[in-house]
DNA sequence: TTGAAAGCGATACCAT
DNA sequence: ATGGTATCGCTTTCAA
């Protein structure tokens, strides 16, 4: 590995002007720089990582800490943020917090020890982590005070459900996996939230067991919102073993966009989380705590869009009259 | 941020035991090792990574490269690593090679600027990027001379195509989304080779337009094996509109058992990478090569597993009579 | 068993 | 415009 010093004795000159040189500030002459910089690409110099950051303090890399980057959304999450703080001139450490509380911690602990300069951190299952040692960025729900960056998923539920009630759907049944996760609580709150007084609905957890679908057609459901495209794609394909078409019978709408969503027939219309403004936002707030401009940590809440596809359509004429069911 | 000289200082010895004391090299006396310990923590103290890495040459991190944190699989590829890395005291620089060779190199170039002791690439669309300002170790196919650790994606093709012969298949399609792809043409090469003399098949691409299914069933297909499991998904979806029932009607194999395998009914059968594994590999590799240990950078090869599901199922008697139809 | 001192590579202050 | 030099925090010989 060659160094400074190699490129300045070779150029016998001072190591102090190579440094200056190489860091273009300008204090030497075009012609010498010139040299220099010629010098280096011939020898092959790069850098050195350790002992820059020895001498000033910084590591030029940030840590991102996700509870599973196997999960849906967190790749896309990890990708952008690695986007974002490439354009910065930061390099992105992973860690996962394996399973709990625990993994999180010791996840932390790892990544500034590895001397991280700040760390960008997805909570695990609610838990709201606090990094004394170094700068960091909680990106979680709006619900959590100490998410600086969060994604809206309430606006999300409500926007599920108001396409929906525009396309005429009066009755709904809203499914969801877990009720003890705050993301699929907040995405049905939302939902509920919109439906209030406009329609009738019903929600379900599948950890209680599968809806009869049948049934609740029966009864007049013609729409359900779903907390994951997952879950949107299971409702559909147990809905069309059961006769019931989507979107004909049963309009369908998920969560996430994932790849799937585009893959399968009928394409699903998903509402689709802003994962480049998300990784954006994290890595700008975190660069300018970082570059002492630290004023404007206000924490910043994003919206989700929706993406329609073909799983949700028009209500028939059938269940539009919201006076056929009791509120 | 305390550093050992404060350690020192505070405990009126030198900075030199306490490194010694720290490292546990076992130089020092129980006694004072333990006080050193507790002022240690008293302190709050975290060893400085880059005055360390200065000195040892070494910076406990491995760069990651992967074409796209997005595509399934390697999100999984990229936990498995940092876990194996983490066991082995090491941190994961991940770096995305945006769009094509350009981006592969110098995603490359950023890792050994930042440091990085190694780096393990997983090469962007059959290019074969060869690193020599530090160690390496390709993850590839095992066409790919480069490749150190290759998913044996022919032996997967194969296992899917013998999968479905057991079950008494014999006339089948095989679908790609592009056969530009070396991974898919590995995938597909396979299920050919083992099909070959045992059974009739067809290979369609969908970058080509979409099979007639309906066709295709009724001249005798009776299975369909695909390279991912997005596209048997599809297949499946596809068929259940046209009133193909999977598996009655038709058996389909998926690629790559991600998530949405178990998800979706009938639940896909699928040929699975065994990431864990591979990840294993590639970490212990470039490891033993860090360690010095270089001697044993032989190439291996993983092989894929199947999980039976739901989605296929025993041929019909009608379609088991291979003379049936001309090879 | 413990300490003194050199040095890894880059930077920034202070001279010249 | 350029050079000398101290320094960041740690490790590692060599001495005591």
């Amino acid at each position: 590995m060659t160094n400074q010093k190699q490129i300045a004795s070779g150029l016998g000159i001072s190591a102090a002007t190579v440094s200056n040189a190489l860091a273009g500030k300008g204090r030497v002459s075009k012609d010498l720089a010139d040299r220099i910089a010629a010098k280096a690409t011939e020898l092959g110099y790069v850098p050195s990582a350790a002992g820059r950051a020895l001498k000033t303090g910084r590591s030029g890399i940030l840590g991102l800490v996700m509870p599973d980057i196997t999960q849906p959304v967190f790749p896309d999450f990890a990708h952008a943020v690695e986007g974002e703080a490439d354009k910065c001139g930061l390099g992105v450490l992973i860690a996962n917090s394996r399973g709990g509380e625990d993994g999180q911690a010791s996840a932390i602990k790892a990544l500034i020890q590895r001397g991280v300069d700040g760390i960008i951190v997805v909570p695990h299952r609610g838990t709201s982590p606090i990094i004394t040692e170094v700068p960091s960025v909680v990106v979680s729900t709006p619900s959590d005070p100490n998410s600086i960056v969060s994604a809206n998923h309430r606006q999300g539920g409500r926007l599920a459900a108001t396409a929906l009630l525009e396309l005429g759907h009066r009755h709904f049944l809203l499914i969801g996996d877990d009720p003890l996760s705050p993301v699929q609580m907040d995405r049905i709150d939302g939902m509920a939230e919109a439906l209030t007084g406009v329609g009738t609905f019903e929600i379900m957890w599948t950890s209680r067991g599968f809806p009869d679908l049948v049934e609740k057609h029966g009864a007049g459901v013609s729409a359900i919102l779903t907390v994951s495209d997952l879950l949107a794609l299971r409702v559909i394909t147990e809905a069309a073993r059961l006769g019931l078409r989507c979107p004909d019978a049963i309009s369908v709408i998920g969560f996430d966009d994932l790849p799937l969503a585009k893959a399968v027939r009928p394409t699903l219309t998903s509402i689709v989380p802003d994962t480049a403004e998300l990784s954006r936002r994290s890595v700008a707030c975190l660069n300018a705590i970082l570059s002492q401009n630290g004023q404007d940590v206000r924490r910043s809440i994003v919206d989700f869009t929706i993406a329609h596809r073909e799983s949700t359509g028009p209500a028939s004429p059938l269940n539009r009259n919201p006076t056929r069911r009791k509120q």
